[in-house]
DNA sequence: ACAGATCTGATAACA
DNA sequence: TCAGATCTGT
C-alpha cells in the first residue's frame, strides 16, 4: 500500500511522526481526517502496533462512526478492533465497569439536559429559592461549567471568587443548589453527561490501579477537534497519556467556537507548556475552496488576537468573488436566495446536494424554509429538536429507564401521572417530602403508597407500582424488544397515543413505533450478545440522531453555523449577516466572545468550495415585531477585493401574495442509528385556487419573455421561466409561488402581465 | 385534577 | 413569532 504517496510532505511528517507527543494543526479543509486515518493506518501496518491498544476520541458520534468507516478502507478489517469513541461513550463504558469504586450501580442512568433541568427545579423549588432568580438554565450551566473545570460541590463552597460571582449575580445560595443536585443524582442512581467526565477524573486520581490499567491498555491516543475539548477532557487524556506519552492531537484553534459549552482554548494554545518535546505539524494546504474564498478567510480571522500562527493557502483556481446581497427584508432574503439557487442549478447543472444556507440562530430557518418550498426546491433542516427529545420518546424512555432503575426520580416524575391516572402534583409533592423524612428510597414510598397518602391517590399509586413490577419481572425474562413493546402496551401510553387522530398525534404513535423498531433491530442484531432492556438503554443513552445520515433524497442542507462545523459544499449562502445578529448582540461584551463570534464567521466561509454568498436584510422580523437593521461589521473586515455587490436583480415585492402561509414544518431531516422517522408532519399545503385580483384583464402574451411576473387567474403569481414554440403553438414555462412549475399554450391561457 | 386561557421571554449544541 | 410556564374556572 503506498498511502505515504498520496499525502504531502506536512501530512506524511504528521503520519509518520507515532511516537511521543505530537500536535497537528489542521487548518480548514487541509485534508485533517485523511491524516488520521493514515496515521491510524500507519501505526497498525508499518509500526506493527496491536489495534487494541489504540484509542481516537471525538466530540460527535458521527464523527466517531465516520472515521472507523475510513479507516476499515484504508486499512482493512483489522483495524475494527482499535477503540474508536466519543468521550462520553468512552469514559461511561469505563464508568461502568468500575462504577463499584465510586458507589455507583453499573447500571447507572445518564440524565441529559432536559433531565438535569427538571431536577434543579426541584431542588430550587424544595429550597424555597425564587425560580425566576435560580433559573434552570443558568444554575446547569454554572454547575456544568463547574465540573467541567473539576470544581466539586465541595471546593465551589469553599472558593471565594466563585462565591463573590454567584452573589454579585443575586444567587448567593448556588454552592448549596449543586451540592443538592449532586445528592439527588447520586440518590436516583444518574449521572449527568458532565458527571461521565468528571467521576472518570475522580476514578484516576483515586484509583490508581484502575488509572494504571488503562494506561497500559491505551499506548496510543489521538484526540479529534482538540480545540473543543474543555478541562476535564484534557486531564483524562493527559492522565492516560502519562505513562507513554504517545498522544496526538489535531485542531483548528481559528475554529474554536464551542467556549459556551465549556471549550477552552487555552488547551490548544499552550499544548506545548505541557509537552516541551512536542512536535508540532501544521497543515495549511487547503484542499477544499478557491483561492478568493481562501483569501477571504485568511483576512477575516487576521482580526483575531489570540491565535497561533498559521497561513492557510491553496493551489486551487481564483473562482468567483463573494457575492454580496442585500434585501429589504427577511422573506426576501429567503426569495432571492431560493431563486438563486434555482438559476445556479440549471446554468451548472448542480444538485441540490451542492447547497447549504446557514444561518446564526435557529429561528432565521423560517423565512428561508418558506421560500425553498415556494421554489419546489427539497431541503432538509439539520439541527433543532433531535427524536429522543421528543416528548412522547422520552415518555416510552422513561417507562423504560424506571423499570431498570426505579431509583430515577425524573423518569418517575414523567410517568407518574401519565397516562392521566388521578395523581397530581401535590400527590407527587407528598411522596417526595416522605422519601426525604424517612430518608428511604422514593421507590419504597411508592411500593408502600397506601401508607404516605389516602384516597383514590393512593389506590392509583398503587395500581401503579404493581404494574411497574410486573414490567420488571417481564424484563428479568423477556429481550428487550418484548419488554418494550409490552410496556407501550400496558402502560397505557400506546393507546393515549392511538386515540388521538390529530396529523401530529399519528406522528408520534408513529414515532414510538419507530423506537420499538430500534429495539427490535437492537436486539436482532448479532453484535449485541446482550438482549437485555438494561443494556440496550445503556447503548441508546449517548446517541443522538444526526449521527447518521440516512436521507438519500437530493436536497439542500439549511442549518446553523454551529451544525455546519467540518462540512463543505460546493456553494454556501451566510443569510443574516446583520449587525445584532451575527455577530450575535451577546456576544458583543467581551473581547473573547467576539473573536469567538468572529471565528463562527470564519468557520461559515470555509464551508464554501466553489462560490460564497453573504446576504443581510435591511427589514427583519423577531420576537414578532418588525426591526430594522444594519449590516454586519464582519461584512467590513472581509478583504474588499473578495466581496462584489450583487447585481442579482432581487425578485419583486409582488402584491400580497408572499405573505402569512402556515408555519414552517421542518421536514426531511436524516435519520439515525437503527430508526428511520417518519418525517415531521408538514401542515397540508392546502392549494387554494388563487382569487384573481379585482383589476385581473388577461394581458397580451405576444411579446411575453422569460423573467416576467405574471398573475394567473387560478394559479396566481408567478415567474416565466422561458417560451417555447412547437409548431404553431407557443408555450410559456412559468413558477408559480403556491402551485410549483406549469406549461402553459399561451393561445390559452389568460395571462396579466405584471411588469 | 385537569382543560383551556393567558402571560412571558427568548443564542449556538455536543454527549 | 411561538413554545413553555402559570393562572383560572369547573
Amino acid at each position: 500500500m503506498n498511502y505515504l504517496d498520496q499525502l504531502n510532505p506536512e501530512q506524511r511528517a504528521a503520519v509518520e511522526h507515532t511516537e511521543g507527543p505530537v500536535m497537528i494543526i489542521a487548518g480548514a479543509g487541509s485534508g485533517k481526517t485523511r491524516v488520521l486515518t493514515y496515521r491510524i493506518a500507519h501505526l497498525i501496518y508499518a509500526k506493527g502496533v496491536d489495534p487494541f491498544q489504540i484509542l481516537s476520541l471525538t466530540f460527535t458520534n458521527k464523527a466517531a462512526f465516520e472515521m472507523k468507516q475510513r479507516i476499515e478502507k484504508v486499512a482493512g478489517l483489522e483495524a475494527r478492533n482499535t477503540w474508536m469513541g466519543t468521550f462520553h461513550s468512552t469514559f461511561a463504558k469505563i464508568l461502568r465497569v468500575e462504577s463499584d469504586r465510586l458507589g455507583y450501580p453499573s447500571n447507572f442512568t445518564i440524565y441529559d439536559t432536559q433531565d438535569s433541568k427538571s431536577l434543579i427545579k426541584s431542588v430550587v423549588k424544595e429550597m424555597k429559592l425564587d425560580d425566576k432568580i435560580y433559573k434552570p438554565s443558568t444554575v446547569l450551566s454554572r454547575i456544568s461549567g463547574a465540573k467541567n473545570r473539576l470544581i466539586s460541590w465541595e471546593a465551589y463552597q469553599n472558593d471565594p471568587y466563585l462565591k463573590a460571582d454567584d452573589e454579585a449575580a443575586m444567587k448567593p445560595r448556588m454552592g448549596e443548589v449543586y451540592e443538592r443536585y449532586q445528592k439527588r443524582l447520586f440518590k436516583s442512581g444518574a449521572m449527568d453527561f458532565d458527571d461521565l467526565l468528571f467521576n472518570t477524573n475522580v476514578l484516576f486520581r483515586d484509583h490508581l490501579d484502575v488509572l494504571n490499567k488503562y494506561q497500559q491498555r491505551f499506548r496510543y491516543i489521538m484526540v479529534d477537534e482538540f480545540q473543543d475539548t474543555n478541562l476535564s477532557q484534557y486531564l483524562i487524556t493527559k492522565k492516560l497519556a502519562a505513562v507513554h506519552q504517545n498522544i496526538c492531537v489535531v485542531g483548528d484553534d481559528a475554529q474554536s467556537i464551542y467556549a459556551f459549552r465549556g471549550a477552552d482554548i487555552q488547551n490548544i494554545l499552550n499544548f506545548e507548556k505541557d509537552y516541551p518535546d512536542l512536535f508540532v505539524v501544521k497543515l495549511e494546504q487547503n484542499y477544499r475552496s478557491t483561492k478568493m474564498i481562501v483569501e477571504a478567510a485568511n483576512s477575516i480571522i487576521d482580526k483575531n488576537k489570540a491565535q497561533l500562527k498559521k497561513t492557510v493557502w491553496t493551489s486551487n483556481p481564483d473562482g468567483d468573488q463573494i457575492e454580496l446581497i442585500k434585501t429589504s427584508s427577511d422573506n426576501e432574503e429567503g426569495r432571492v436566495v431560493a431563486n438563486t439557487i434555482f438559476e445556479e442549478k440549471n446554468n451548472k447543472k448542480l444538485n441540490n446536494s451542492d447547497f447549504a444556507i446557514l444561518y446564526r440562530t435557529n429561528s432565521q430557518s423560517r423565512a428561508i424554509e418558506e421560500a425553498l418550498r415556494k421554489m419546489n426546491l427539497n431541503y432538509k433542516i439539520v439541527g433543532g429538536l433531535s427524536f429522543y427529545q421528543r416528548k412522547e420518546i422520552k415518555d416510552l424512555m422513561a417507562y423504560l429507564r424506571f423499570t431498570v432503575n426505579p431509583m430515577d426520580e425524573e423518569a418517575f416524575k414523567r410517568i407518574i401521572n401519565y397516562p392521566k391516572r388521578g395523581i397530581g402534583d401535590s400527590s407527587v409533592e407528598k411522596m417526595l417530602v416522605a422519601a426525604y423524612e424517612h430518608d428511604i428510597e422514593l421507590w419504597e414510598v411508592v411500593k408502600n403508597a397506601r401508607s404516605f397518602l389516602t384516597g383514590r391517590a393512593a389506590n392509583s399509586v398503587a395500581d401503579f407500582a404493581t404494574t411497574i413490577q410486573a414490567f420488571q419481572i417481564e424484563a428479568e425474562r423477556k429481550d428487550a424488544y418484548e419488554t418494550a413493546n409490552s410496556i407501550a402496551k400496558q402502560s397505557g401510553l400506546l393507546k393515549e397515543l392511538y386515540e388521538d387522530k390529530t396529523i401530529e398525534g399519528l406522528n408520534r404513535y408513529e414515532n414510538v413505533q419507530e423506537l420499538l423498531n430500534a429495539i427490535k433491530e437492537y436486539v436482532d442484531n448479532e453484535e449485541n450478545p446482550d438482549k437485555s432492556l438494561g443494556a440496550f438503554l445503556q447503548e441508546i443513552a449517548l446517541l443522538t440522531d444526526n449521527d447518521q445520515d440516512k436521507d438519500q433524497t437530493d436536497s439542500i442542507t439549511v442549518m446553523t453555523i454551529h451544525s455546519s462545523k467540518g462540512l463543505e459544499f460546493k456553494q454556501v449562502f451566510v443569510v443574516g449577516m446583520e449587525e445584532d445578529l451575527f455577530p450575535s448582540q451577546m456576544m458583543m461584551q467581551s473581547r473573547e466572545d467576539l473573536e469567538e463570534e468572529r471565528r463562527l464567521f470564519y468557520v461559515a466561509t470555509t464551508r464554501a468550495m466553489d462560490k460564497l454568498y453573504f446576504s443581510y436584510a435591511v427589514t427583519r422580523y423577531r420576537y414578532g415585531r418588525l426591526l430594522n437593521c444594519e449590516p454586519s461589521r464582519f461584512l467590513e473586515e472581509v478583504d474588499p477585493r473578495c466581496l462584489k455587490v450583487n447585481k442579482r436583480a432581487s425578485s419583486r415585492e409582488m402584491p400580497g401574495a408572499f405573505r402569512k402561509d402556515g408555519p414552517a414544518g421542518s421536514e426531511g431531516r436524516s435519520g439515525f442509528v437503527g430508526i428511520k422517522r417518519k418525517p415531521e408532519s408538514r401542515r397540508p399545503t392546502q392549494l387554494k385556487i388563487h382569487t384573481p385580483s379585482p383589476d385581473f384583464k388577461p394581458s397580451n402574451t405576444n411579446n411575453l419573455r422569460a423573467e416576467q411576473l405574471v398573475e394567473h387567474p387560478k394559479f396566481g403569481f408567478g415567474k416565466v421561466r422561458k417560451i417555447e414554440v412547437e409548431g404553431l403553438n407557443r408555450k410559456a414555462t412559468i413558477n408559480f409561488e403556491h402551485f410549483g412549475e406549469k406549461t402553459l399554450l399561451l393561445s390559452f391561457a389568460k395571462l396579466r402581465i405584471i411588469d
